[in-house]
DNA sequence: TAAATAACTATTAAAATAGTAGTAAAAAAA
DNA sequence: TTTTTTTACTACTATTTTAATAGTTATTTA
């Protein structure tokens, strides 16, 4: 069996585990985009591919990020639902779209804006209000 | 020439730059340890390649979060030093910091302990210690 | 009962990372 | 002044990860 941390840094420890080039997008669908299905993560605009989106799904399961259920009155759809320690992953995702709407927009002109989100304006309040709208969205679904 | 970018997406945009395995890394022993030469980066404890060292330093500095110069008195070593750009990544390292020292602990018994930082208590007061701290290591190298 | 949908797995190709050895220029030591 | 060491890499091969596409099974819909 493989080694998982490449050391006991906390961010590199932490890079060991969502550091790849998918997670934080599927995550970021979950949270942004109420995505839930297999099928509604193919459909990101950056096409994951289905062995890849297969693989971080797995992975993400076993570090408890995300759970996998059936709902009763469907059979054929897994879904996948943020935890906890997932919905936790919020403050770290703002500062990402912050940095990036600052300093990386430059360099990508096709960046969609975010300030319809307000982001800019009360960080905290938003950061606040996507969590409690997740926790909705799952007691919804699963009580 | 190779796509950058892979979608509009914020989020996506800044890991095209920064998410790959090492790139942060690197900019952590920039500012937390003060590493600047391509020596410095090699004793890393997760010991990165001289090649992949090589590119990423390469890379970092193509998008203007680091710079490469000489100092006056030293013909021999190149000084890599984040920009401004740079060091704003210190509130998504923080938020790193803080969420692998809660979440990702569990997992990796050999995590070292960061509560001598400060973080825990008092997230914005150690941000803003850390950049002030950095531009200071600037400053005296570079003026 | 047939067709469509959802969730994958399998396979091969391409790209990124890892590990090690070697080179050139500058600085320090002899 | 010559030799050795140090620094900053480049080059190369091997391994691992990611990409792209086709195919399989189970469930639901028509």
């Amino acid at each position: 069996m493989k080694k998982t941390f490449r050391s006991g840094c906390p961010i590199a420890s932490m890079l060991d585990i969502v550091g790849d080039k998918w997670s934080l997008l599927i995550i970021r669908d979950m949270l942004l985009a109420g995505k839930k299905t297999f099928k509604d993560f193919s459909s990101s605009i950056e096409s994951i591919a289905p062995g890849i989106l297969s693989s971080r799904l797995k992975m993400l399961e076993s570090v408890e990020l995300i759970t996998k259920r059936k709902l009763p009155e469907n059979n054929k759809e897994n879904i996948y639902l943020l935890t906890e320690k997932g919905i936790e992953l919020v403050p770290l995702i703002t500062e990402m779209i912050l940095w990036s709407d600052k300093h990386v927009r430059p360099l990508n002109t096709e960046m969609y804006d975010i300030s319809d989100k307000g982001f800019d304006r009360d960080k905290s309040k938003v950061m606040e209000y996507i969590q409690f709208n997740y926790r909705e969205l799952v007691k919804g679904l699963v009580g």
